[in-house]
RNA sequence: GCGCCAGUAGCUCAAUGGAUAGAGCACCAGCCUUCUAAGCUGUAGGUUAGAGGUUCGAGUCCUCUCUGGCGUACCA
């Protein structure tokens, strides 16, 4: 439908000058009686030309030339609104559509042959994932399955750090438990150190394995060796029980190992922005437009994390993406920007890079919050979460709401009555279209789109404008990095679905419109069966 | 102090600068001898945190105020 408007808007624009000269939008109206499309450009032409917005939209509408087989109407509404009406004969054709592609409508073709890398999760492996990193883990895969619905080939990568600070801390915290089951110790455990059942999990381990042969063996030897592989191996599980398929492990080390850093710093060096100051040297982040200069080599010759993570993304560059995309929680947001103005200074294309910031998921136990913390523990893992709960209502759960938005994740809720889920709104539609269409193969009543002009009721005509605006949602909400918006719309879809439901029946009907309406449930089921896939929730034949 | 995000119905949230701000949950009243009642219909619920401004038009953009979250390291 929008394609042909596009189409006409165009011809016309030829005829009158004026049309190309403002950025008007085609819209969606929310009611029916504004038809099926509506474009807003003769008020924003008002000033320009200096006339009043209905006289524009008279001329433009004298100009249009369209098919009356397509396009039904064509009204002035309200302060000066060009709203469009679809012959029904025409919009009824999306059935066709839809049934011509059952595996793969809604995918297109617009970034064909682009390449784009998804940086998520992105975890150090010192303890199992939490439910923030489930939220990071669920938008970064559903933003990848978006970007590759939109044509893009596209890389799902996870950065990590397996040396440091942190992974001391970790070797010897294993260390430490391992001595205290040993020794059967209670001495006092450090308080900033891992204080997570995991650990003592992996000390047991190795001391089954090894018994005291370790006594004298560094923390950083096999502790750290065994603690950062059991967890890694936790981390895959947890992501595969989302049906998560990294791509690639990135690690930070490499960096080092293949000079990547050095390079950077004496680029930096010579560009000359960066600079030694007691006995740091510093990034000249101010002069780039930044609040301040910051520190990528500590005074005690360590850098800091920004050296490696632009280090890093020169790297996504060189791989020769077309699209970077990095997904961070909103404790990350003021990091980002070092690493942005820096690769700008250096001549990168800075533009390629999207960087979306989730906002923190609270969890409520009740009325009380849950303070998340890997280091002290008292945290729920994402692998419990998906064994309460199971692996689509927690997608479901962490995609349905704007990452913008805080996140409140009430646990009782989400155990005692998850079946009150709206994944179950939608799932439930999905199945409910499978049992009709087992039912009425079984009457004898098949699909046919021969006579579809006599699905005429509104509940009907609902459906076949929304179905109409799917592939146009899919474009919008990868464009616009918003994941929500798929949800949305399939709650949206699965709601005019039961409606009709309740409205039109099937068995019983005249066979033509009965056949028609089988076409009809089809298109629906296999557009919410897609939309489902995006959003990696499955779609159950029964429920 | 400064920066980012949010504040919309009792609760959880939608809404691409457009027309009468919408869903779900909860409450109340209805609908199953016929394709799955995990559904549908109806009632009720709103000064879109507050005050200014821009615009033909503002929940949406700008300024200020209030509330909450996250930052603001020679931690990551």
């Amino acid at each position: 439908m929008k394609s042909y408007l596009v189409e006409i808007i165009n011809n016309t624009s030829d005829k009158l000058e004026y049309l190309k000269e403002v950025d008007y939008k085609i819209s969606v109206p929310n009611q029916n009686a504004h038809g099926d499309y509506s474009i807003n450009a003769a008020m924003l032409l008002s000033k320009k030309l200096n006339r009043n917005p209905r006289e524009i939209a008279q001329e433009i509408i004298n100009n249009i030339e369209y098919d009356i087989n397509i396009i039904s109407k064509i009204e002035i509404a309200g302060p000066g609104f060009i709203n469009f009406f679809f012959n029904p004969l025409f919009v009824v054709r999306i059935i066709n559509d839809v049934l011509s592609d059952p595996m793969d409508y809604g995918k297109l073709d617009n970034f064909k042959g682009k390449k784009a890398n998804v940086e998520f999760v992105s975890a150090n492996p010192t303890g199992p994932l939490t439910v923030g990193h489930g939220r990071n883990a669920v938008v970064g895969d559903t933003i990848s399955n978006m970007l590759e619905w939109i044509g893009y080939e596209v890389d799902r990568e996870f950065y990590f750090n397996n040396a440091g600070r942190q992974m001391r801390v970790l070797g010897d915290s294993v260390k430490k438990r391992y001595l205290a089951l040993l020794y059967d110790d209670t001495e006092d455990f450090p308080e900033d150190y891992y204080q997570g059942e995991y650990i003592i999990d992996i000390a047991e381990e190795l001391k089954n394995e090894f018994g005291d042969k370790l006594i004298e063996e560094s923390p950083e030897g096999i502790f750290k060796q065994r603690a950062e592989k059991n967890i890694f191996a936790d981390i895959e599980n947890t992501l595969d029980a989302l049906k998560i398929k990294i791509k690639i492990f990135f690690n930070e080390n490499s960096l080092y190992e293949d000079g990547k850093i050095d390079d950077l710093l004496s680029k930096f060096k010579e560009m000359d922005i960066s600079y030694e100051n007691e006995g740091a040297v510093w990034l000249r982040l101010k002069e780039m437009g930044n609040e301040q200069d910051k520190v990528i080599i500590k005074s005690t010759g360590e850098p800091t994390y920004r050296l490696p993570d632009i280090a890093y993304h020169t790297t996504k560059f060189d791989r020769g993406y077309d699209l970077i995309v990095d997904i961070f929680g909103s404790d990350h947001n003021a990091t980002y920007p070092d690493v942005v103005a820096a690769l700008k200074a250096m001549g990168y294309d800075t533009e390629k890079i999207k960087v979306v910031i989730y906002q923190f998921v609270t969890i409520m136990e009740g009325n009380e919050k849950v303070k998340m913390s890997t280091r002290k523990a008292n945290f729920i893992t994402l692998d419990e979460l998906i064994n309460e709960v199971g692996p689509d209502v927690v997608r479901y759960f962490f995609i349905m709401q704007n990452t913008t938005t805080h996140l409140n994740f009430d646990l009782e809720l989400a155990k005692k009555h998850s079946d009150e889920n709206p994944v179950f709104y939608l799932q439930y539609a999905h199945a409910r279209i499978s049992s009709i269409l087992k039912v009425t193969h079984e009457q004898g009543l098949k699909l046919s789109t021969q006579n579809l002009e006599l699905l005429v009721t509104e509940s009907e005509l609902n459906i076949l404008k929304k179905l109409s605006i799917f592939k146009e949602e899919i474009l919008y909400s990868a464009i616009q990095f918003e994941p929500h918006r798929i949800a949305v719309y399939l709650l949206e879809l699965a709601g005019l679905f039961h409606k009709f439901y309740n409205e039109c029946r099937i068995i019983g009907s005249e066979n033509k419109l009965a056949e028609a309406r089988i076409a009809l449930v089809t298109a629906v089921q296999i557009v919410i069966r897609n939309g489902l896939r995006i959003l990696g929730v499955t779609a159950p034949e029964k429920m």
